[in-house]
DNA sequence: CCTATGGAGTTGATCGTTCAAATCGAGGAA
DNA sequence: TTCCTCGATTTGAACGATCAACTCCATAGG
């Protein structure tokens, strides 16, 4: 047990050099510039480096080159209306991309939704982050302008619907993920195949409905009268869903424009006695947790390799690298659940098994409460 | 706009002492010890410092200090079994609360679940952070000890199971929780209560049962037979639920020890043709998303409050002051939905509203892929 | 009268790195 | 030989804050 205060002090960059009999800068550069220093002395310090486990302190790295390794990524905090958001999943693809690149994640929240700036700042005034992740853009979001206007790296999950001439984005194809919704419906046998959407206007929505569009053109499977547009409300969906499911009858599919409301159909259709897959296929988009549980057929989005692209892309920004021609678009794929398999033997209907197990004493699903 | 290179300099302290006329120092004392500078000379460093809008330099603090102003917590990486789970909303409010104290969260990954000293070491290494909050603590869980055993400071969501004597640690009462939820069914009429729990030998599960049967014993209703463990598998969840269900019978409830076992048990019930809260009530456990989309009467955990006391305990372990004698326990509030409400005009059960509307243009549900 | 006390503020040193400029040899060209 | 270049390495200074020690002055006590 050792004394309290007497911690085992962290080897610094001092005692490497010490112990290899090199000069800091020396082992600075194995560190930032092996390309500088002599094989053998490279091969040297970097052994001794390994024999004291050293970390270069960040704090100092930091204060030196006037610029912190560790990005902001705003939280979305309006407390429980973040239902299987695909928000959480993209933090922890960004958390592990972060660390192969020597980068650290700050989360952190603002109080008002509509005025983000301020955190924005203030967290940057600390110097604690030297870039930003935005999520969740939206037309007439201010953080995509005020950030440039002071220079400020940052790169966005999701275009930034008002500033054309920012390309350090990365999104999701929604026209081509819908459309391979479409074909693999198709494939398994569905016909005809109906699409549930958000209103008309929305950029995300018109683009995913563009898919359904093209790819029943070019089956030519298309009928306009199989499109439907969710109301705002719940009762709303619910009804839609009801009026959709009976114009595409048995056999038929239906492709949703978000997972939720494709969960709004799977009920529709329990409460009809319909067995989701058997009866009538089922596809949404996003994949979350309840796509997951559910066992819905959803579209995928690739948040690991979102989260590579975004984070290179901050990364070459921070370093004062041009930006990137253009935006990078990600098509989904179709992960195959019961929602879209014909032959399922439809069992009762279950929450998918590690929802509901909990090995005594080792649970890894109900978090901290335990 | 402003020529690259060329940015407007943050105000830094020296900037604010000579604006004062006061020596580096005694801006220093104004921001860290307040009570050691004279009133008037606090009051014009104080509005220098607000007119230069200077924030003090994290890094240079940090480093000078030895110590960071950080904490790191360990996200669940586990991929898609994450389903509901409220770390997530735990996080939110950690990173909150870490504002308040002027503190701010780092998020990590371990790679293996079972050897997670690795990323711990590494993280504290890079002298980014002073501490950690562990969540998902469990039996033989190694993390506590090696923390211990190399002075870092931490506190537990969640108690700390292999050591008694570590008290630095917030957990939810879940006796006293299940107790509320069953006085609550009784409150509205539901009789006889039954139990559908984990098996025998998880101490969280174990807790909550006995809240089950304290509260039954007082009330008078207690009947062994109404309990059920749920084996491992899912569908020997939905049979456990279906056979409680019919010894339940009409007019009684469930509480369960998870809202993903009640939502099994949801779910038998719709199977059956069965209305959750008109012909048996249901309480599940957490509170999470699949509850809140469900319109499932739940046990909400204080997150925010239990944010705050790890917090502070945290913040004052890295202050080198005494443990606090005991762990906190919190008493889960029941939180009342449809599924127990006798009178519920039972409509399409139905997703949260704000999980299936989308404000066009300026969703905030769907993350990201906006 | 002289020293002790203590509040208010200042100064020099320091945290652990990296930047920028200087040094040191070993060749090669004039 | 002398000058120059170039690679490899070293040295001094700096990043922006805080710590620890010190000065200064006024008041109180012996």
């Amino acid at each position: 047990m050792r004394i309290r205060g007497e911690r085992p002090q962290r080897a610094k960059l001092v005692d490497v050099a010490r112990a290899a009999s090199v000069s800091r800068q020396t082992v600075s550069n194995v560190l930032n510039n092996p390309g500088k220093v002599a094989p053998e002395t490279l091969a040297k310090v970097r052994s001794e480096i390994e024999r004291l486990s050293f970390q270069p302190n960040l704090a100092a790295r930091a204060l030196r080159q006037r610029k912190a390794n560790a990005l902001g990524i705003e939280l979305n905090a309006t407390g429980h209306r973040r239902l299987g958001n695909i928000q959480d999943s993209f933090l922890v693809e960004l958390t592990i991309t972060a660390r192969e690149q020597d980068a650290h994640v700050i989360t952190f929240a603002v109080e008002d939704y509509l005025d983000p700036i301020g955190e924005y700042e203030r967290l940057l005034a600390t110097q604690m982050v030297g870039g930003f992740v935005l999520t969740n853009t939206r037309r007439e979001d201010p953080r995509p302008g005020w950030l440039r206007e002071h220079d400020v790296p940052f790169v966005s999950f999701g275009r930034v619907w008002d500033d054309p001439s920012f390309t350090a984005w990365a999104d999701v194809d929604g026209k081509a993920g819908i459309a391979r919704g479409v074909r693999h419906l198709v494939e398994q046998g569905y016909e005809p195949i109906g699409y549930l959407g958000w209103p008309h206007g929305s950029p995300v929505g018109d683009d995913r409905r563009s898919g359904w569009v093209a790819a029943t053109r070019e089956l030519g499977i298309h009928d306009p009268t199989l499109q439907t547009v969710s109301p705002q409300d719940m009762t709303g969906a619910a009804e839609a869903a009801q009026s959709l499911i009976e114009r595409v009858g048995l056999g038929g599919a239906i492709v949703c424009v978000s997972d939720n409301l494709a969960l709004a159909v799977y009920r529709a259709l329990r409460d009809r006695g319909l067995r989701p897959g058997v009866d009538i296929g089922l596809i949404g988009f996003d994949d979350n947790d309840f796509a997951q549980a559910f066992g819905l057929t959803s579209l995928h989005q690739p948040l690991d390799e979102i989260a590579q692209t975004l984070l290179s892309c901050l990364v070459a920004a921070e370093s004062g690298a041009v930006a990137p021609s253009h935006g990078v678009v990600f098509e989904p794929t179709v992960v195959p659940r019961r929602s879209t398999d014909r032959t399922s033997t439809d069992r009762s209907p279950s929450v998918n098994e590690h929802a509901i197990t909990h090995p005594a004493g080792n649970r890894t699903d109900d978090g901290g409460s335990s």
